[in-house]
This record gives C-alpha cells, structure tokens and sequence, in this order.
DNA sequence: TACTTGTCTTGATAAATGTCAAGAGCGCCT
DNA sequence: AGGCGCTCTTGACATTTATCAAGACAAGTA
C-alpha cells in the first residue's frame, strides 16, 4: 500500500498493552476501532442472557472485529483477553477513509474478511456436519499439524474454554477425551500423547473443506 | 461505479435459467463464476460423508459465493435450486479485475461481504447459544416480521430443510411445533398462526444481536 | 376409485448431551 | 502443614435429540 496512507493509518493508531482476563470489546458496542491482535492470545465469545459460548480463540498476528468495522455496526461478539496481550487499535473512521484512498490496502481488507467469512462457514459445518467427539478429534489433529506433528499436543486453553468452543460442556468434553483415550489418545492435563495421527483424523471424518490445515484462516 | 466497468461486468456475465431442485454449485469446485440470484429460490448445503446440513436458504437478489470468488478458492458449500431460478453468473476473473479498477464496486462488495459475514455469525451464535425451540420460534418470529406481521405466517420451504437450517431431524422439528402449539401457535401444514407475536419473541428469548429484523442480511 | 408417492407426524427406543453433586488433584497462600 | 480456591473428572440422573418404524394425510396419476 501507499506509504503515504499507511502512516496516516498508523499515526491515528494506537498500540495499548492489556492485562489478562479483560474484556476488550463488548458485544453490542459501535465499532469505533479495528482491533489487531499483535501479541498474546484473545477470546471471541458471544451471550444471550445467562449463556456464553466461546465463538473462536485468536492468536497474533489477527484481526477482530473487521466487518463491523466496515459495516459502522454494532458488534456481534465480545472479545476479552486469555493473556496479556499488545492490541492495535485503528479508528475505525480511518480504516474506511483509508480503503477508499488506497486500493492496495483495500484489497487485503477484502481478502481478509473474505478469509474470516471462510473461517466462520468451515466452523458452521463444523457444528452441524459432526458430532462433539468428532470435533474434539479434529481439533486435535488440527492442534497436532500446527505444533509439529510430532505425536505430542498441548492444550493452548483451559477445557472449560475448548468446550464452550467445540459446543460442548465441560463435563462433555472429559466424556469425549475419554473416549478417544481408548483409541489411543492418552491425556495427561493439557498434554495429549496422539498413537496415530491416521486415527484422530479417521475419527474426525478429516474432510480438507472443512478442515483447514493451511495457516490460520487462509484459503 | 463506472458505466464503462459496469459494462464489461454484464458483458462477461450470462444470466442462466435453472430448472427446480438443480445443484448449481458443487462444494470443491473451484470458483469460476460469482452467481447472482436474480429469480426464485436457491438452497445453501454442506456435506460430510453422507451427511447433509442446509446452510442457509437464499431469496432474491442474493450472491453466492463470494468469499470463494475473492480467494480464487474451492467452494465450501454447493448450491442447488428450490424453484425454477434465474441466475447471473459473472465469470470470478472478470469480479476481480473490475475490482482492481473500479473503487465504487469494490467497495459495494466489501459491504455485501462483510454483511454475509455478520449473517454467518449471527446464525452461528444462534446454533450455538439456543436450543431448537427457540431457533424455530426465532425463525417464526423472523417470518412472521417479514410477512407484514399480520398473526399468519406461512412457510416458504418444506419441513426437512427448514429443520436442517434450525440443526434438527425432520421428527425433532415436529415435536418442537407441537411445543409450540401449547403455546399459541397454531400449525397447519405450512400455514402458521399466531396468537400472540409477542409469546414467541419471548420463547425465543429474542436478541437484536442475534435476530436481524432489518432486511435479509445487511447490518 | 384405487394406487402411488412423498411429506409429515407420532410412538418406541437408543444415543447423545446437559445438569447436579461429589470428590480428586493441584497450585497458592498463610 | 493446613486450608483455601480452582480446574477437571466421574457418577447418577434428567433432558434433549436422533433413529427406526409405522401410519396419517394430501396430491397426483392411472
């Protein structure tokens, strides 16, 4: 992009350091800033009265949220902080002035909210196409390819989390471990020791439309 | 946006009539044409195996699928017909050099986009925050807004899909309308009436930021 | 009319998931 | 050490949902 634009984006930005555990973004707020995650690890969730569900867990280098951003919506999810974290936070008037003056930047916008908008269908079929063990599975051969295959996974969030985002109870998801641990998933808090590779992925139903093993949200 | 690229869009594009219950879009395909639906009804599915899920039902004028268009990516849902449709197939190479060229196009794509992406959430949170009561009282109230309101609804799709979109099996679906029956509402085939519109929001513990009332997919 | 065909409903049963309660294990603090 | 507070696990049970089987009903057809 024009460096003339990318520093009038940055000059308006701001990098802020937040603790962890804070909300960040509040579901139901105007979208006033981009957020760029630049360092630490947040959570997207979203409610309705009492109930919380985990929508996605994000880690650097990502954005959130950009289609209210784009849109001058509200924001449909919350986002609070797993970590500390570093966020960059863009004025959201800045990014659409930005995108209209800049056609480079335009384009990664695009291309990034259409990876997102890809993001967000894969974890819908993921939710309607197969079963809470199934989905375990297939979050762990994910977690498997990303940390080296080398036959150990360690869990990168709390259960009660990996549940709330696989659309299952905590309790569910011990039952689910302990089910994959008779096919040779053996669990040891947040270490996983995976037998087979093949079988995780057997047990998922691994379908590449569904399952994105390249990068982040890519593709 | 310009007359000029406007021309070489439709110049490019055919607008194409399909019969009833053809799949248009095959989920792997890689995308070569954005479609557009300019006339009757078109069914959004995803597969696993044998499994089958409905994504999402589509009116006039909708896009699909963009995001795969943008990304020069496989198509991760199929599309078929409900009714005799007319559609406009753009070929993706020709959406994206007008793009490159034309601000005031990109930019209305942009917004569909990230419209398409807040539904997908929308319905996302919805899976995952209500039970399937409460989907089908949403879902009811939605129509009931859309149809003026006037205490009948009538169902657009039959009663399998309608329970695939709500994530339930036909019979599932049954039971939830004859919970509702309790209720005041009182079903008929695909006729629906109800007694009290506010009874169902209630039921369906309503949300802004889930229940777009506003429009088809915009916000 | 009789016969098909498909959709929808209903009941019986099985499987999956949620809820409640209790307890194990672990780190942290005094 | 002892006593929190926390996460996680497990068991018993209730609820929800899926599956299988059967039948009701309507529309279309011979």
């Amino acid at each position: 992009m024009e460096e003339e634009c990318f520093d009038d984006l940055l000059n308006a930005a701001f990098l802020q350091r937040f603790p962890e555990r804070v909300t960040v973004v509040q579901e139901g707020d105007s979208a006033d800033f981009l957020h760029v995650l630049i360092d630490g690890t947040v959570e997207l969730f979203a409610t309705l009265d009492k109930r919380e569900s985990t929508m996605t867990v994000l880690s650097p280098v990502s954005t959130f949220i950009l289609a209210a951003v784009l849109k001058d919506a509200l924001y449909l999810m919350s986002a609070r902080t797993r970590t500390t974290s570093q966020i960059l936070m863009i004025p959201a008037q800045n990014v659409r002035s930005v995108m209209a003056a800049d056609a480079a930047f335009a384009r990664s916008i695009v291309s990034e909210l259409a990876s997102c908008y890809r993001g967000v269908v894969r974890n819908q079929k993921n939710l309607k196409l197969r079963t809470g063990v199934e989905r375990l599975a297939s979050y762990l051969a994910h977690q498997h390819v990303r940390q080296g295959a080398s036959g150990k996974v360690k869990l990168q969030i709390d259960k009660k989390t990996l549940g709330s985002m696989l659309g299952m109870t905590p309790e569910n998801l011990s039952r689910a471990f302990s089910i994959l641990r008779k096919k040779g998933i053996a669990v040891d808090g947040s270490e996983i020791t995976i037998e087979s590779a093949d079988a995780l992925v057997e047990i998922a139903r691994f379908a590449p439309l569904i399952d994105n093993l390249s990068g982040r949200s890519s593709e």
